[in-house]
DNA sequence: GGTATTGAATTAAACGTTTTTGTGATTTAG
DNA sequence: CTAAATCACAAAAACGTTTAATTCAATACC
């Protein structure tokens, strides 16, 4: 590998001039930055980042940390967080905590140990982010948001409000609820935008909380069985209604002719399954992106202190629901 | 952060004697080995990895570059990956390059300015290795073998004659095939496996090439679509054959009823699809961590040239295939 | 015409480690 | 009992950058 000595030596000049040259600093002549753009480009130069981290305190690297890689919802979201963190010059890298708090902090603990200038956190632990507001660099936590963190993510309470209404176009008024889990801040505003859209004659027939990683509980198994007069599963995301679909469909429960469902979240196999999924569209592509700018303003402190960005949802009708 | 200084000024000794301690050199005593592992303890003490890297030349990260994070495959490919460096107290550093052959090229020189100190890769473009043998680093290869280079992979071959076998056994002698890009090797091998296995009185009814990533061309729909009498679609990959069912679905034809089909790498939507999909399973948590291992013996310079290692498959039986 | 100002370059220090070399003190060997 | 060897530690150099401090020349100002 060709050094910034190399780049000097080729050149003719000193070191100095050749990083002034390099990072467009203004001090630097024509002819002397002509030199020493060729030479670097001749030798195929590369500033040794290590090097430039340790001077600048600067890595040009951003963590990414997930609960389930598995998961299409994260998956979609990596896919978008590394793209645009490439664009930018930005090296991602990646944790994936499978669902595990302690994993979650070790791998915390890597990343900044390698010095990642911030951080894209969608939380797995309740407490988490409490305990580490003090990783000593910006964070922008996804999909999850809490009080006191930059954040950006889905208008989920919009999302249930769009399901609510569409609900009860559709006839339906005695719902089933596959919620998500408790300690998940977007399951709850889901859930509570759901709810609170319901009219007087609406009524919930059962609810049961489930992982968002589609394994379903006895519990949640034995509700559907039951039924209890709902003729809509409402789930906590696409995962879960895809696997209460194929449950349902084992014990010879139609979708939707028995029963409707609507999931959460439109991964890309929501339109792959049979039924196509109706479910609610969360611009993943942008709340990954838009991470990755948030975060970049933050690490170069242009921006106010804990920006957050909500992003509009929208109902994507397809086979699920039957109208009654 | 507290830098060695700090824990050498804490102890009462010199830096170089923190140093020795904490990397287990021998030449330092047990007095003063407590006291910098004490001294260490109490300031929370972590190396800065920029400042090693410079010293030692490691990074003590990895690169993952993969073609489509959104591709189960994958993913579950990069969960076992980024599970097993953490454990080796490597990072993980993702490169996903959307199936760009430019945008893999781009990120491989982003990987090596960064320094990692070794890559795992599932090479898109075709000509790439070939050209980038001289990263000048370890290269472990996964998924898609390159004479020359250490690679980790199913035994796709194999997988192709459990299809012929299973195939024949449930009396298809008929086949559609859905193969695979001809620029991917384990496309090749997997094609290649099921047709010498073919005893004389089967034939391929038709055959159209598709890419990985499940988007079916013009060519392959009209193909389901005129039949030519094949009883038994053969898919190159999972997501293919869910396609193919999913086309075949809106097009009135059932599966298996109406024709059989059989997918390859057993995905985990590949048991969740109705019907549950019939399909070669590939050992992807053990493929990632094995990959892992041998970069990791590749860069302590502990092994052997170019090690490869190819892990068998099984077929599983699911509801995709009616015996006829 | 002398002095302040600007411009373009160089020198050298600094970042946080590891590693080589150096140095007394203590042990071992002859 | 002295010479050699070993041990435990310290001092200093090195890794490849950036940047602050410095120099020197040329230009501008009064």
């Amino acid at each position: 590998m060709a050094t910034i000595k190399d780049v000097a030596a080729k050149a003719g000049v000193s070191v100095a001039t050749v990083s002034n040259a390099l990072n467009g600093k203004s001090n630097v002549g024509s002819t002397a930055r002509r030199k020493v753009l060729d030479a670097a480009q001749a030798l195929g130069y590369r500033p040794h980042r290590a090097a430039q981290a340790m001077r600048t305190g600067r890595t040009r690297a951003i963590g990414l940390v997930l609960p389930d890689l598995t998961n299409p919802f994260f998956s979609q979201l990596a896919q978008a967080v590394e793209n645009k963190a490439r664009r930018l010059g930005l090296l991602a890298c990646l944790i994936d905590s499978q669902n595990a708090a302690d994993a979650e902090l070790e791998g915390l603990n890597l990343l900044t140990q390698h010095g990642v200038d911030g951080i894209i956190w969608c939380p797995v632990g309740a407490r988490l982010p409490r305990l580490l507001g003090d990783l000593g660099r910006p964070i922008v936590l996804i999909d999850r948001p809490r009080p006191g963190f930059s954040a950006v993510h889905a208008n989920n309470a919009m999302g249930g409000r769009l399901l609510a209404q569409h609900a009860l176009q559709q006839g339906h008024v005695r719902i089933g609820l596959l919620s998500g889990p408790r300690t998940v801040e977007s399951a709850q505003q889901r859930r509570h935008g759901f709810v609170s859209a319901f009219p007087e004659r609406m009524e919930i027939a059962w609810e049961v909380r489930v992982g968002f990683d589609g394994i379903l509980p006895r519990e949640a198994r034995e509700a559907m069985l039951r039924r209890r007069g709902a003729t809509l599963i409402v789930a906590g995301n696409d995962l879960i209604a895809i696997s209460a679909m194929r449950f349902l469909h084992e014990h010879g429960i139609e979708v939707p002719a028995d029963v409707s469902i609507v999931g959460f979240d439109d991964i890309s196999w929501a339109r792959i399954v049979t039924p196509r999924l109706t479910t609610i569209a969360q611009p993943l592509g942008a709340m990954g992106t838009r991470a990755v700018e948030l975060l970049q303003e933050r690490i170069c402190g242009t921006t106010a202190q804990n920006p957050s960005l909500i992003l509009d949802v929208s109902l994507i009708e397809r086979d699920s629901v039957k109208s009654i």
